[in-house]
Order: structure tokens, then sequence, then C-alpha cells
DNA sequence: CCATAAACTTGATGCAGGTCAAACTTCGCC
DNA sequence: GGCGAAGTTTGACCTGCATCAAGTTTATGG
């Protein structure tokens, strides 16, 4: 985009650090601001009826609750920090006047939504097809793959966020990498060990379609994280 | 957008008419056109490893795999009709091209993206925080809503097709639905009548941030079908 | 380095919802 | 209008996963 829209915009943003497990966004609030996790990490979440579970976890660089800031609507999802956070806020109505003003950053818009888009709907479709053992195994499988392959790493959340991620409660979590043990994979605490990887992916059966990547992939950065010092 | 673009891809575009039960799109195909439901309806839906769900039935004026057709990406879902459908086909190198010419056509395509966004996030929350019987209450619920309040009305899908859509077997809704009579709602076929709404609705706890509508919606029109007629 | 809380694990138990099987009903079609 | 296929319902059964209740380990902070 032009550099003098660029810089509009960042004047009219601010950049600020929040503590750890601090809640950004209340879901329901109208959507004041664009937020840009710079570094550290956030996690999106969904409530209802005393209910809460994980939706997503935003690391740098990525933008969240777009979609709600273009539609000048509420926000669908709260939003907490899970570290130390610094996170650029943009005001709504700047973001919604700059990309009528400037196209390149309307083109912007549009491929992150549709990443953001596209990202959901692997994550929908992964609640909907595979039980939670199944969801367990492709997440290890996954995590290992953003990594290049490596046959060992450390899980890059908490278990029990990843347990509301996967839909399931940590206890189940806990009982299923248990089992796993017999299926090509070790989790001892967040360290995660591959130990037959064929055997695994057997049982995980990725999908290109659910699993990702995504081709041309830009900037995704929504969902779990691939690593902690990630760029999506 | 200006009239000339308008025709531009009009012309690039044809139009055609579908059987019931064809397959419009497999998952994993390259994204070649944007489609438009004109008339008709069609479903979206997921496949992994011999299983199959509903992510979302599509009505006039609507449409659908947007997102693939923007990224230049395998479509995520496939597509079948569920009836006599007719359907516009632009391609999707053509909609990409313009919304680089056009302006106001990027801003309609932000729009839409936004809103289906919203869309599949409400429905994943759906599926993560409420339990099968939450989403069949809800469901039920809404259907009325979206027709004015009415309390009694047809069911715009089959109800194999509804189970699937919420995450559960036929058999499941079926005895569901049996059990909710005790809870101000009967359903004989495909007639919904309920019978003591504010008793539903307690069970149902349907909210804005799940069950909609969006404030400012344009025209969303993905997720199961208000009506049989319905605009979206 | 210790105290306390939080996260994680393990076990026992129960139920929501899936599966399988068999009827019954509805619908499209000749 | 009757036949076959598909959709729906009902019943019996079972299992995956949640819940509840301890325990144990791991972080956090003074």
């Amino acid at each position: 985009m032009a550099q003098a829209h660029f810089d509009a915009l960042l004047t009219a943003s601010y950049v600020q650090t929040f503590p750890p497990g601090l809640e950004l966004i209340r879901q329901g609030d109208p959507a004041d601001f664009l937020h840009i996790v710079l570094d550290g990490s956030v996690e999106l979440f969904g409530q209802w009826a005393d209910r809460e579970c994980t939706m997503a976890v935003v690391q740098p660089v990525s933008t969240f609750i777009l979609a709600a800031c273009i539609r000048d609507a509420p926000y669908l999802m709260g939003a907490r920090t899970l570290e130390r956070t610094r996170i650029m806020l943009i005001p709504a109505s700047d973001v919604r006047a700059m990309f009528r003003r400037d196209g390149e950053f309307a083109l912007a818009v549009i491929d992150e939504l549709a990443a953001s888009y596209r990202s959901v709907v692997r994550s929908a479709k992964s609640m909907k097809l595979r039980n939670s053992r199944e969801r367990v195994a492709s997440y290890l499988l996954r995590q290992s793959s953003l990594a290049e392959g490596v046959a060992s790493y450390t899980l890059p959340v908490e278990k029990r966020l990843l347990a509301s991620y996967l839909g399931m409660t940590p206890e189940n979590l806990s009982r299923t990498l248990r089992t796993l043990e017999g299926d090509g994979v070790k989790v001892i605490g967040a360290r995660v060990i591959i130990t037959d990887r064929a055997r695994l992916t057997a049982l995980a059966r990725p999908d290109r379609l659910i699993d990702g990547p995504d081709p041309v992939a830009t900037s995704a950065g929504v969902g779990l994280p691939p690593s902690r010092d990630g760029g999506g």
C-alpha cells in the first residue's frame, strides 16, 4: 500500500504491552480496534452459558478480529493474552476508511480474510469429521511437520488449552496421549517424541484440506501455533 | 461497481441449471469458478476417511467457495445440488482480476468474506459449546425467528441433512426431537410446532453471538436456510 | 529454597450419543 | 396407483468421552 496511507494508519494506532492472562476483548463488545499481535500470543475463545472453549491461538505477526472491525459488528470471540504480549491497535474506523481509499490495502484485507475463513473451515472439518483421538494424533503430527518434520519438539501451549482447542477435556487429552504411546508417539510433560512416524500417520490420516498448509499462504496466523516463535 | 466492469464479468461468466443431487464441486479440486446460487439450493460438505458431514446449505442469492477462488487454492469443501438449481459461474481468474481493477467490487468481496467468516465462527462455536440437544433446540427456535417468529413452519431440509449439519446421527436427531416434545416443541414429519416458546427458549438459550443475526448483515447466505424461498 | 497455587495425571463411574438392525413411512417414477 | 428406493423411526446395545474425586507434578513468587 501507499507509504503515506501506511503512515496515516500508524499515526492513528498505538502499540501497547499487556501482562499474561489479561482479557483484551470481551465477546459481544463493539469492534473498536483491529488488533495485531507483534510479540507474544493471544487466545481467542468462545463463551456460552457458563461454558468456554478455545477457538484459536494467534501468534506474531498476525491480526485478529478483522472481520468484526470490517462489519462494525460485535466481537464473536473473546481474547486474552497467554503471556506478556505486545499488540498494535488500529481504530476500526480507520481500517474501514483505509481500505476504501487504498486499493492495495483492500487486497491485503481480502487475502487475510480469505485465509482466516479457510482456517476456520479446516478447524470445523476437523471437529466434525474426526474423533478426539484422531484430532490429537493429527495435531501432534502437524506440529512436527511445521517444525520441518523433527521427531521431537515441545508443545507450544499448555495441555489444558490444547484440550479445549481440540474440543475435549484435559483429562481425556491426558488419557489419549497415554494410549497413543502404542501408536508411535510419546509425550513426556510438554516434550513430544515421535517414535514411529509411519504408524502415527496411519492413525492420524493427515489431510491437506484439513491440516494444511494452504498453497500460497501469506500469513494465516490463526490456529494453534507452529512453534513458540513462529511467524505463521 | 462500475457498470462496464459488471458487464465484463457477466460476459465471461455463464449460467447453468443442474439437476438435484449433482456433485458440482469435488473437494480438493482447483478453484476454477466462483459459484453463485441464483435459484434452488446447494449443500457444502466435508469429507475425510470415508466420513462425510454437511457444513452449510447455500440459498439464493449467494456465492460459495469465494475464498478458494481468491486464494487460487483447492476447494476445502465439496458441493452438490439439493434440488434443481440454477447457478452462475464466473471464472476465478476474472474474479481475481476484477477486484484489483474495481474498488467497489473489492469492497463487496471484503464484506462477503467477513460475513462468511463470521458465519463459520458462529457455527464452530455452536458445535463446541452446545450439546446436541441444545443445538437442535436452538436450530428450531432460530428457524422460527427467521420466519418472523411463527409458531409453526416446515423444516427447509431433510432431517438426514439437518442431523449431519448439527453434528449428529439421524437416529439421534429423531430421538432428540421426540424428547423435546416435553420442552415446548413438537415435530411431526417436516412440520415444526412450537407449543411453548418460553420453555424452548429456556432450554436453547439462544445467543446473538452464535445464532445471529449479524447487525448490518448484507447477504451472508451461508448456513442452513431460513426457509425454502429465503434470501438469506 | 520453600510455600502455595496451578497444571497435570489417574481412577472410578455415568451418560450422551454412536452403531447395528429392523420396521415403517414417504416419495419419485413408470 | 403401485413398486422400489430412500428417508425416518424405534429398539437394543455399547463405547467414547465427560464428570467427579483424589492424588502428583510443575510453575510461581516471596
